[in-house]
DNA sequence: AATGTCATGTAACTAGTTACATGATTTA
DNA sequence: TAAATCATGTAACTAGTTACATGACATT
């Protein structure tokens, strides 16, 4: 029963700042922290599960606000999946998940901690594009126009992250 | 009762050549084509709901293979796909999705079409962009420090996009 | 007085995951 | 002959979507 990504982006956003129910769905809605759904229909189902596994809790209930914050758990859960190795399949999945993974690392990750996870995730791009270029060259060709300009596409978006984590790491010497 | 993105992704497959489901699942497993899943609890269900939808049909069985090919109302739902237009919408949920799109556009669109989803998603994430400057601009320093950089993760991949459309361009004049 | 936003929820549905199951055929 | 892969499926579960519902409070 692990937590999941949605679980994970209202744990960060807890952690920077208790909010409720309403204040998360703002946030969801507003910031480019978007793609998570901000509908009512997921996020109060969610905060009852983080409720019931006690990786939050009620702290105070003024007006109509009940507010939420992390418990201990819910903090070292957070910090773990912060923590956890880059893979291969987090990269091929979802670079989303880890450029999210890395906005909430400031509050509780040192400076090496973060910059050993732009390593690591530095590291395992580098092997996913070299597996991407040689299929590349041996399969190029023979795919059609627009299946080839997708792929390339693919190929320059990963090298984007790349780039990006070698300027990223320069804070965090 | 609209085709789901897995949906779309099996009927481009399929266009591009008919495949028993086994077919779909390795082309999905082994090609980039992949964060599409190929366990058989997600495709055999969804060649079961595009037969239903009479988007495909099965057309031979030889020996264990039983062979998916679209039906008319499958190639021009497809091909509406193709050619919907670009939303704002569709940029900030999944470039993942629209970049699918041109992948699958090289049999059944023009030279003139894709180049006019090439100049209409240039615009629209040229549009995004200058949203996401102004934020960046206001709010740029107010955000921790990881919460920034991954937000200019954001604006840098989206630039990513907005500069391969223009050299894809070149190849639909 | 009416509209909008704050604030929280539920109910019905859908799609996808995980895990299991089966039998045939191919390869080591 | 054992193991791997071909090939297709189902059953139980989970999360998320859409749509509806409610009441308080603030604004015009």
């Amino acid at each position: 029963m692990k937590p999941t990504s949605l679980d994970f982006a209202i744990l960060g956003t807890l952690q920077q700042e208790p909010q409720s129910g309403y204040g998360v769905r703002k946030i969801f809605e507003t910031t480019a922290l978007g793609n998570y759904s901000s509908s009512p229909g997921s996020i109060y189902p969610a905060l009852k599960r983080l409720e019931k596994l006690q990786l939050i809790t009620k702290t105070k209930t003024i007006n109509d606000k009940t507010t939420f914050e992390l418990t201990e758990e819910g903090t070292s859960t957070l910090k773990n999946w912060l923590l956890s190795p880059v893979t291969i399949q987090d990269v091929k999945r979802s670079s989303e998940e880890l450029i999210l993974r890395f906005a909430f690392m400031g509050n509780l990750l040192s400076s090496s901690q973060i910059s050993k996870f732009l390593e690591e995730l530095e590291a395992t791009i580098l092997d996913y594009l070299k597996e991407l270029d040689n299929y590349h060259q041996s399969e190029g060709n023979n795919m059609p126009i627009t299946g080839r300009l997708a792929f390339e596409y693919g190929i320059q978006s990963y090298q984007t992250i790349l780039a990006w984590c070698i300027s990223a790491k320069k804070f965090f010497t």
